[in-house]
DNA sequence: CTGTTAGCGCATTCAT
DNA sequence: ATGAATGCGCTAACAG
């Protein structure tokens, strides 16, 4: 165990920056800048500083430069979920984008609720954290009002359909949705069904929905059958809503799946009751996830960059601490994937 | 706008708890008691106190609180990765059980990297949180030393198969290989193979390798076959091994692979090279994720409670602030899942 | 280039 | 049941 002398004397503990200071025989001011790398210092003092620091093992205390500086090295994120594998990867650009920087990641759960966000977001401002990531537009008033009053940066994820709070990261799901319709029109499918799943917690599903269906509607379609089961998205679901739809209207020519963990459980439907896939039955799904590429038939699907997302929303928060006067809209976009299913 | 006097007359901006104090008419001490539920207060100053809170709308500094209480509501969260589906859903375990608490997650990605690991160690201890969760044995000795001074109660989870420095939450590894292993001798299979990924990595596939290969040679058997991947485990390696391993070794009864991940791949190609499952090739993972349930022939696995590890991680560290005499070993265990393909 | 002086907002003694 | 005093460890002016 260290012994070093601390405040009054000698202490077993954790050494503090007056330690290193004692230690390197200058001033805790001068040991505060070689830590922040602020202000010019003599290379002669910053090797002793440096040393001292090694040699005790110093570790800085956070909460008290938060303290004094009325800042933190912190990046809140408000994920709606974990179980959507959607939510994982943007966490993961989130993460890749944050290893280069000193910032952590202060993670909540908000299970798609306006309420529990706000409390989360309650408990994230009181660390001061430099900016927060949300998800979505859908916030209570008292959540914009904190996010107001805070001043704090915030980067609304995945939606770009709405006016941001401060700067937007993401697609238009209705754009995306409505090009969904218009690729599979242009190749040839006429009889529409649809497979979706709980779009109260899920909006941007709904925002590919009514895309999807401005398309058919334009070019004198409608949807012919569409089947939407409660809960959240589920390969399982999947199989299950399409098995459903199919009894009721057996002769669709393709199905549009909310997303892609439901059309691969709707490839899986096909497998097993032996309908042969896009000469049959086209099935499209949304988000390119690794799974639907690795079907034997690759999913046709549209390719939301989610880590992208994630990754943009850190380097777009960390240009600047104050937000910008104009809000912004940053389009990460989409890519329609060909694939062999439609 | 909130307008309301602080320090030094009228300000704009965060009302501290002297704001709060001031507007009640008590002293901030009272107002600190108020807030943290300590000590005796008159009802009727509670309400005075509370109703200022909500009319300022404050919220604690918890940095304030952090420095001044050495202590802090957070909990430092170390994952590997959160490409494998696996740590997303330890997380998930980790936030529902923190859901009920006044405590955050601070989290941090290591990229299966004991340096990495050592860097974030450093960042989560600097905010004083009341415990650290990390994955598997692999630390450095310098880990080792940081966690061992700052006094913080460790739970090292995934793996029971080691000497954890505070409490280990997981399962055995080998024993689930082993049990792999016996379980498919059982149903009659002899000439196994085994397809697996990058394992410097990942250690845990490692040791499910070494007990399967133990349960074997106990039954006078041996691995006829072997394929590894580099990199990570995915549903894409899995099917590319397999391919390969069966080109080499067309007469094996039986596959093991390292998890699920692969084993879906391998089902894949299965699907792809007309082999019947089960009837000409067994095909056996490790985790048993929903994916792997959801295919037409529900996959053959073994369940490892990720959330469950998880959440019982929180629910241990937040038994005792202090570490117990004795290190601790919470086997959350696991189940063989008969299903379909072997 | 470096030291001095003041707090940051709260929790923790100790009083009363 | 409440208040007053003190300091947690650090950063931010301001000097020099």
């Amino acid at each position: 165990m260290l012994v070093f002398k601390s405040g009054k004397g000698f202490m077993y503990g954790v050494p503090t920056l007056t330690d290193v200071a004692r230690l390197a025989g200058v001033s805790e001011n001068t040991v505060s800048r070689v830590i922040r790398n602020k202000g010019p210092i003599a290379d002669s003092t910053r090797t002793r500083v440096t040393s001292a620091i090694e040699e005790l093992g110093y570790v800085p205390n956070r909460a008290a430069g938060s303290l004094a500086s009325s800042g933190s090295m912190l990046m809140g994120v408000l994920l709606p979920s974990l179980s959507n594998i959607v939510f994982p990867e943007v966490l993961r650009g989130i993460h890749s984008a944050l290893a280069s920087t000193e910032y952590q990641a202060l993670v909540g759960v908000t299970d798609y609720d306006a309420l529990t966000e706000q409390g989360i977001v309650s408990s994230l401002l009181a660390w001061k954290p430099a900016a927060i990531i949300m998800t979505g537009f859908d916030h209570t008033d008292a959540t914009r009002r904190m996010l107001e009053n805070s001043r704090v940066r915030v980067a609304e994820l995945m939606d770009i359909d709405a006016e941001p709070i401060d700067i937007a990261i993401g697609l238009s799901h209705r754009k995306a949705g409505y090009d969904s319709g218009r690729h599979l029109i242009s190749r040839g499918y006429r009889r529409f069904g649809y497979v979706g799943h709980d779009w109260t917690a899920d909006r941007r599903a709904r925002k590919r929905y009514e895309g999807l269906c401005a398309a058919l509607l334009e070019a004198g379609l409608t949807l012919k059958a569409e089947q939407r089961v409660d809960g959240p998205s589920s390969t399982i679901a999947g199989r299950d809503t399409l098995a459903r739809l199919l009894t009721k209207k057996p002769d669709i020519e393709v199905v549009v799946f909310s997303n892609d963990d439901m059309a691969v459980g709707g490839f899986f439907h096909c497998l097993s009751a032996g309908i042969a896939v896009k000469e049959k039955l086209g099935l499209f799904g949304f988000n390119g996830l690794d799974i639907g590429q690795s079907l034997p038939a690759p999913l046709s699907t549209v390719r939301s960059n989610r880590f992208l997302i994630g990754q943009t929303a850190v380097e777009k928060l960390l240009e600047s601490s104050e937000r910008p006067l104009e809000r912004q809209i940053v389009d990460t976009g989409y890519v329609i994937i060909e694939g062999a299913t439609a």
